[in-house]
RNA sequence: GGCCCCGUCGUCUAGUGGACUAGGACGCAGCCCUCUCAAGGCUGAGACCGCGGGUUCGAAUCCCGCCGGGGCUACCA
């Protein structure tokens, strides 16, 4: 589908600083920059701080380093300001109650008096009666006189709602079936509902990029904006969910795979990560699997956008972080490796590099495989011809330059002699330098350790 | 319950009426390479296109019904 023609294209997110970094936000933050950079528009951040109870300051710093890792860089937000700040809610509350003031002097909204009982009861009495339940109006046909804590809640207008979604194409929706909803709750503050769509409207967004969730409350943000006689933006997309194994919406309270810490922690690479989400509800129509954020930028399109949610999957992730560790330049790669390895000066890590480099797939699989280098290992139980197998190997090194190379020349030889298989003498020296059955190869193993750590390894076991 | 979205190998997907004996990728199995583990190469298994009806000479592709999954329906976002 086209997309829609824009003077200039805003786009924005807007989460919530409730808990971790949520990987749902990392993915439509990247649908929104990718739209952003290619029609060359603005991407702001925004923070939709309305919940008192659950916010978080130190959660709102979550986002930033979380999406700053990624790449993912904002035009504007609450860090760097911007034409149309504050880019935080809590600090637009003013605008939210003015906005109220109108909808209420304009009788397009009413105080609510009820409690959250009373609410809870007629819900419930129409669950009973199996209708589909919308709020009553009784606050509006016959309001309380002897309460005053309220909340300001929306006459909804009813009709038809229309809008232009530019993956799923024009949806309509029937507002007769959705009752009067909350805009300010009794503590001052808006709801979503209210606030989402003002600041859509007051910061000029041109496009509303995000996750499907959202699609059904696309009608009652549409009729605020309608009511307060604000522009429309000129398109939605709502983005195909992000699903658990198990089928349900990535929460993060039942999936840990949902924080975007963990990537990091694990040794996922931005770009491997940014890699797998594009394709996760996305294809590019070519078999290219592998792509880079500019290459992103360029091929990406709405009419390539799945509808149906997609199941997030370790496996495919794996392979494309690996992917990009094979691919990528060995000096960048000791870089990214540093955090991980605090034992080990660069030029070790650029040793083994390497022989290190197919063996991951995420970068903290360096550390089993290189944790001999800074830990003395048990020393193991050999058979008898085992330790000779050692002793022979130990004599062949001895005066070898102490480099993978030779090792590898000196070492093949003494095994191939023993007139056994190589593993019968390389086994016994990887289980006395390492204490494992896997490794790197042995000339890498004997070479990344100093020469005479690795051959009094060998002397304590053979003797 | 109501409304909305969706339904192709285990997973991500290609596919928009005939080139489909349904293609690719991940994963899986086997073989090759090999000092272990990987990486790499080759081969293979795996989808009666959710089900049932239509429309059509012809349907994964169009229509209807059903079933299944997900989302929304909060003084959460």
């Amino acid at each position: 589908m086209e997309v829609p023609e824009a003077a200039n294209v805003r786009v924005r997110i807007a989460p919530s600083p409730t808990g971790f970094a949520h990987l749902g936000t990392a993915s439509t933050a990247l649908y929104n920059v990718l739209f952003a950079r290619q029609s060359r528009g603005t991407f702001a951040l925004r923070i939709d701080d309305t919940d008192q109870e659950r916010n978080r300051p130190e959660y709102e710093q979550l986002i930033y380093e979380s999406l700053g890792w990624l790449g993912l860089n904002w035009d504007e937000g609450p860090d760097r300001g911007g034409p149309y700040a504050p880019y935080r809610q809590s600090e637009r509350v003013d605008l939210y109650r003015q906005y109220a003031a109108k909808l209420l002097a304009d009788g397009k909204a009413y105080k609510c008096f009820c409690t959250a009982e009373e609410l809870e009861a007629e819900r419930r009495q129409a669950q009973f009666e199996k209708r589909p339940y919308k709020y009553s109006r009784r606050c509006l046909i016959d309001p309380p006189k002897d309460r005053t804590e309220f909340a300001v809640r929306f006459k909804v207008p009813g009709g038809e709602v229309k809008f232009k979604d530019m993956i799923r194409g024009e949806m309509v929706f029937d507002a007769d079936l959705i009752g009067d909803f909350i805009l300010m709750k009794s503590d001052g503050f808006p709801t979503y509902q209210f606030a989402s769509p003002v600041d859509d409207a007051a910061m000029k967004i041109s496009h509303v990029i995000r996750g499907e969730e959202h699609l059904s409350n696309t009608p009652y943000q549409l009729m605020i904006i309608d009511a307060l006689a604000y522009e429309r933006p000129v398109a939605y997309a709502h983005m195909p969910l992000i699903l658990a194994k198990d089928g349900a919406k990535l929460s993060k309270r039942k999936h840990p795979e949902s924080n975007l810490m963990l990537y990091r922690e694990q040794g996922y690479l931005p770009e491997a990560l940014i890699n797998y989400l594009a394709l996760l509800g996305w294809n590019p129509g070519t078999p290219q699997e592998i792509f880079t954020f500019d290459e992103l930028v360029k091929v990406f399109s709405f009419d390539r956008v799945q509808h149906a949610g997609a199941r997030f999957d370790w496996e495919k992730l794996n392979w494309i972080n690996g992917e990009w560790i094979r691919a990528m330049d060995d000096a960048e790669l000791v870089r990214r490796l540093r955090p991980f390895l605090p034992d080990l000066d660069d030029a070790t890590i650029m040793r083994a590099v390497p022989a290190l480099k197919t063996r991951m797939v995420k970068l903290a699989d360096a550390v089993p495989l290189l944790d001999y280098l800074w830990t003395d290992p048990e020393p193991p139980v050999l058979e008898p011809d085992a330790i000779d197998r050692i002793k022979a190997a130990f004599a062949a090194i001895q005066d070898v330059r102490w480099e993978p190379e030779p090792l590898h020349e000196a070492l093949t030889r003494v095994a191939d002699e023993s007139g056994v298989s190589r593993n019968k003498t390389f086994m016994p020296i990887r289980l006395s330098l390492t204490g494992k059955k896997i490794s790197l190869p042995i000339d890498y193993t004997l070479a990344l350790l100093p020469k005479d750590v690795a051959m009094q390894r060998l002397r304590r076991v053979a003797g």
